[in-house]
DNA sequence: GTTTAGATCAACT
DNA sequence: GTTGATCTAAACG
C-alpha cells in the first residue's frame, strides 16, 4: 500500500533545476541562458543512455560537470553529468534563450526568429556549436564550452514548470522535464508515439 | 561486443 | 516546413 507515495524526486531532478537559468557558453562567443531541462537517472532510469552500461555510458558515471553529447536524427544533444562518481545521472539541454554571439548562432542556424535559435535540444547544440568534438568537455574549464559560474538570468526562475519529457519511448511518464514557464524558447510537449510508461 | 551516421514519421510551428 | 534520449545498419576493436 502506497503510503501517500508520492515519490520522491531523485537528486538529479534537483540538479536539473539548478541549471535553469543558468547560462551554457558554446563556441566562438555564442551563449544560452537555460530555460528547460531533462533528468536522467542513470541505471534507475530505462530512458537513460546510462541504463545499460558500455564503455561510453561509463562517461556519464565519471566525474560531474562533464559534457555527454550524442547524436540523434542527424542532430547533436548535449547534456550535463551532474551526479557524483558511479551514478550516472545527466541532464538533458532542451533549449535555451540566446544571450550572446546571436550572429555566430544565426549563422549555424539560419535565419529564424531570436526564441527558436535554441529551441529543442538539436537546435540548442547547432547555435552553440556543439559536436561530438565536444564530448567529455569540461564545464568548469573556460577555454571550451563552459558553464556559467553563477546565473545571469537575474536569479532563479520565479516558477518552474514540471512534466513529462518528450519525446521519450521508455518511462514516458515521469515527470523529469523543468522549464521556466513564459519562455518562447520552451518547447511544446511531444509524447512518442509509441511511448510506454513505468511498471512499478 | 559497442559506437557513429542516416533515416522515418507523428507531432509541432 | 521542421524536429527528434527512436530505430536500423554500417564501421570499428
Amino acid at each position: 500500500m502506497e503510503a501517500a507515495g508520492i515519490s520522491p524526486e531523485p537528486l538529479v531532478c534537483l540538479r536539473a533545476r539548478d541549471l535553469l537559468h543558468t547560462v551554457i557558453v558554446g563556441h566562438d562567443g555564442a551563449a544560452a541562458l537555460i530555460t528547460e531541462v531533462e533528468a536522467y537517472n542513470g541505471p534507475d532510469d530505462p530512458a537513460s543512455h546510462a541504463y545499460t552500461r558500455t564503455p561510453r555510458s561509463t562517461m556519464m558515471y565519471g566525474p560531474p560537470d562533464r559534457l555527454y553529447v550524442y547524436r540523434i536524427h542527424g542532430h547533436h544533444c548535449a547534456n550535463v553529468v551532474t551526479s557524483p562518481e558511479g551514478e550516472g545521472a545527466a541532464v538533458l539541454l532542451r533549449a535555451g534563450r540566446i544571450v550572446a554571439g546571436h550572429a555566430q548562432a544565426r549563422a549555424r542556424r539560419g535565419d529564424v526568429a531570436d526564441h527558436l535559435l535554441g529551441r529543442g535540444p538539436g537546435n540548442l547544440a547547432r547555435a552553440l556549436g556543439i559536436t561530438m568534438a565536444d564530448l567529455a568537455t569540461e564545464l568548469t574549464d573556460p577555454r571550451g564550452v563552459h558553464l556559467a559560474g553563477s546565473r545571469a538570468g537575474g536569479g532563479p526562475p520565479a516558477g518552474v514548470g514540471v512534466g513529462p519529457r518528450v519525446g521519450v519511448r521508455l518511462a514516458a511518464d515521469r515527470p523529469w522535464r523543468f522549464w521556466v514557464p513564459g519562455e518562447p524558447s520552451v518547447s511544446a510537449y511531444r509524447r512518442h508515439r509509441a511511448a510506454v510508461g513505468d511498471d512499478r
